[in-house]
Parts: C-alpha cells; sequence; structure tokens
DNA sequence: AATCCACTGGAAACCTAGGGCC
DNA sequence: GGCCCTAGGTTTCCAGTGGATT
C-alpha cells in the first residue's frame, strides 16, 4: 500500500489519504462504529456456515448511509477465513439489484461471479438462454466450486422478480436443485414499506430474521468521522469541524454516507481556497455540495428520458410562485415541449407516468392522487422533494442536453388550457 | 348519496436487440 | 447463415377511481 502513494499528491497540504473517506473504502474491524449488536447479530445467521452446515437467511432494512451494506461484506470475508480455516469452501457473491434488477440479471450474475470456468466447464453468457437454463448452470456452479454461499443482494426493493428469485433461491437445497451446497441470502432494502409487497413464500423464506440498521445520531456519527480523520494531514481539521459536519449530517437522516461527503467536500473546498486548515465555513459550503452530490449519484441511474421528464417538472415548479404542485398532464405537455427543443424521440403519456412513478420510488418526487370534482375527473399531483435549484444544478452536471428558457404557455390559473395541449398530442399520435 | 368524467394504472400486445443452436 | 428464443422497453387498450358538485 505505501508504495502506491501518489505522487500527485506529494505537495497536497490537506489529505493524506483521501480514500478513506470514500464509502466503498472497507475499514478494519476496530472502525465499524455504533453495529456491535447488528454485526453479532448478523454473524449469528452466518454462523452455521463456517463448519460447513447451511446459513440462514436474513433480512436487513435501514435508510441510506446506516452501514447495511458495509456490515454484510465485511462480515462476509470474515466468514471465508474463518471457513477456509476449517476447510470448507465458502463463496461469497454480492448484487447490487441497481445494476441488475431482473431476475435473469441477478442469477447470470451470481453465476459470474461464482464461476471458475476451467474447474466447472460452465459459462454464463449474457444474453440468449431462457432464465431457467442461468439457474441450471448457478447448481451446477454451486455443487461443483463451494460447500457453503453467502448470496447478498443490496438493494432488492429495485429487483422485479423479486418474488421469484426468493421463492428459488432460499429453496434450492429442498427442491434438490443442489445436492452438496448450502446456500444462505441475505437481502437489503432501504425501504421499510417494501416487505409488504412481497409474496408470502418470500416472505417467510426471508423475513422470519431481519434486522434494522438504525440511522446513526450525531455522537456515532462524530465518531465515525473521527476514525477516519487521518484521511487528513495532523492539524489539519479545526476543532469545531468533525462535531459541526456530523450535527449537518445528523439533523438529516444520519446517513454515514453524507457525512463522509460532507468532510471529504469540506477538504476539497478548502483545497481550492489554497489554505492550509478546513474550517467550519468550508464544512458549510461542503454541505450543499454533498447534497447535491447524491441527487446526482440518484440521476446517474436515470435514463435520458427520465432526466427529460425530470427537467420538465423542474421547469413548472420554478415557474410556479407558491407551491403548487403540478399535475401529470402539465408535466406532459411540459416534456413534450422540451422534447421537441432537444430532438429525439418522444414517448407516450403512459410512459411518461411509469417515469414520474419511477421518480417517485426514488424518492425525488412526491406524488398524491387527487379528485378534481364532478365531472372533472381526477388527477396526479407532483412535486419535487428537494429544493429546484440543486435538483436543476445536478441535472445539469449529469445531462448535457440543453435546454433554453421555456416557460409554460398557458396562464398558470387557465389550467384547462394545460388539458387541451395533451389532448391534440394524444390525437396525434 | 348519487353523479360525472379526465386521469390513473394494470394487462396485454408489440417491437427490438442480442445471443444460442443447428 | 438462418431460425428460434428471451428480456426489456414501450405503446395500446380499458376498467376503475376520486371527490366537488348536484
Amino acid at each position: 500500500m505505501e508504495k502506491n502513494r501518489d505522487y500527485f499528491e506529494k505537495d497536497d497540504p490537506i489529505f493524506l489519504n483521501k480514500d478513506l473517506l470514500q464509502i466503498s473504502h472497507l475499514p478494519d474491524g476496530e472502525r465499524i462504529i455504533g453495529r456491535d449488536e447488528q454485526l453479532s447479530n448478523l454473524a449469528n445467521v452466518l454462523r452455521p456456515a463456517t463448519k460447513g452446515n447451511e446459513p440462514n437467511n436474513a433480512f436487513v432494512y435501514g435508510k441510506t448511509g446506516t452501514g447495511k451494506s458495509l456490515c454484510t461484506k465485511y462480515l462476509s470475508r470474515q466468514l471465508i477465513d474463518t471457513a477456509a480455516s476449517n476447510d470448507v469452501r465458502v463463496g461469497f457473491a454480492y448484487i447490487d439489484c441497481l445494476q441488475d434488477s431482473t431476475e435473469t440479471q441477478v442469477i447470470q450474475s451470481i453465476g459470474q461471479v461464482l464461476n471458475d470456468s476451467s474447474n466447472t466447464e460452465v459459462h454464463f453468457p449474457g444474453s440468449g438462454l431462457p432464465t431457467s437454463e442461468y439457474y441450471n448452470r448457478l447448481w451446477t456452479v454451486l455443487d461443483t466450486l463451494y460447500d457453503v454461499v453467502i448470496i447478498i443482494l443490496d438493494e432488492l426493493d429495485k429487483l422485479t422478480d423479486v418474488d421469484n428469485v426468493l421463492r428459488l433461491l432460499p429453496a434450492a437445497g429442498e427442491a434438490e436443485k443442489i445436492r452438496h451446497c448450502k446456500l444462505g441470502v441475505i437481502g437489503i432494502s432501504n425501504k421499510t414499506r417494501f416487505k409488504q409487497s412481497l409474496g408470502d413464500r418470500a416472505k417467510s423464506a426471508l423475513c422470519d430474521r431481519e434486522f434494522v440498521f438504525p440511522p446513526y445520531d450525531a455522537e456515532e456519527l462524530c465518531a465515525i468521522l473521527e476514525a477516519r480523520s487521518d484521511a487528513f494531514k495532523d492539524d489539519v481539521l479545526e476543532p469545531e469541524v468533525i462535531p459541526f459536519a456530523s450535527a449537518l449530517a445528523g439533523q438529516e437522516y444520519g446517513d454515514a454516507r453524507q457525512a463522509m461527503d460532507i468532510l471529504r467536500f469540506s477538504g476539497e473546498i478548502a483545497q481550492e481556497e489554497n489554505v492550509s486548515e478546513v474550517r467550519e465555513s468550508h464544512v458549510e459550503k461542503a454541505h450543499h455540495e454533498a447534497e447535491k452530490n447524491q441527487l446526482h449519484e440518484l440521476m446517474q441511474q436515470l435514463t435520458v428520458q427520465s432526466h427529460r421528464v425530470l427537467r420538465s417538472l423542474v421547469i413548472l415548479d420554478q415557474s410556479t410562485r407558491s407551491d403548487r404542485p403540478v399535475k401529470s398532464t402539465e408535466v406532459y405537455s411540459m416534456y413534450i415541449r422540451v422534447s421537441e427543443q432537444v430532438g429525439g424521440r418522444v414517448l407516450s403519456q403512459r410512459r411518461v407516468r411509469d417515469l414520474l412513478s419511477e421518480l417517485e420510488f426514488l424518492e425525488i418526487v412526491e406524488q398524491r392522487r387527487k379528485g378534481a370534482g364532478r365531472g372533472e375527473g381526477n388527477y396526479m399531483e407532483n412535486h419535487l422533494l428537494d429544493n429546484s435549484e440543486t435538483v436543476l444544478e445536478a441535472l445539469n452536471e449529469e445531462s448535457d442536453e440543453i435546454v433554453s428558457n421555456i416557460q409554460p404557455a398557458e396562464s398558470l390559473e387557465n389550467t384547462n388550457q394545460s388539458n387541451l395541449v395533451s389532448k391534440n398530442n394524444d390525437s396525434d399520435s
């Protein structure tokens, strides 16, 4: 590690090892703070695997930045080592369902991660096979190479065929799909209400052991940042910086990721200002930067068309003086104008409705269905959960489409006109 | 409490890209 | 190379719905 020191950072007056402030950085055991209870609970679930016995399944939930992924990954690595000393071959597949969002993709990814084609003579093509064939190949790999396998499905709520996956995977042993290998599944989600949408069998497979990761309080956030403060050079951090950053992150969700972002950005801002201490004023600026960064990361998952829909909503939001929510039909007619300006495909109204409810799921937009009264039908209200300026900034960073100055054509009080616009477009298409 | 209608969201049909198999 | 299959994204279709007004 020492050899890899980046020589370009030699003159850096602020950071010693910035990597410590990356969320992906997996710290040593003593640096996981405030999660002793969760760690030992999870360890109990996995313990049978160290002796080659069947581990339990579990369901983990908690908001973003509460250490869910960190703890499960950390334990899985430890498990592999412990088991290896008992001559038990443990495999561990961490799947982010954000990237692999369908049943086939998930099974294929698990296969690719665990497979060693030189020993199994099995391979996992990116597509072209029926789903059942992916399963069959996976069973072969498991039985050939492993005694126990732990599968971690992160962001489980993003998976479209959750019920199927959770029905087939944990039951593989019972159904005699695999004869030798034992299988444990850990599902991770940040949506509490997600559990209710699961089918009965999936629920019973996973949810009899469930663990909640509560948000960190400001004190714990403080300790977390302290533990990583050697990312900075000595005496760079003014004493009030870490408590202040923790307080800012704590007052929202208790999100450790955000706390670390704030601290890292604080250092970067100090760097840009060419000063050699990080001060409270830097933290304040960094806070805004961190919020934007989180939105920005959310938006990276979205398609170009989703960006356009969101942009349409932002334009409408900014042009209304009050907090008046925006109807889906208004969003659609704005979307059409945005699309006309930037060119490319124009999606149907139905599809745009789906994209809007996707934005709701990601907690970028809030939706509420309303009735307009006798003979007036009903409609969906949309409004942005974050400040529209911040969303726009993040949107502009993410997409290179330039949209200039669209004002809503109809006067804001006269919503009938917007209905007319959408009607015309309906009959066009 | 009954009414009314534009909008909603579920379901099915359709389209395209990508890959396996012979 | 040609045929066949599937996944994933989109459109088309339509029964159901919300709630102010009658």
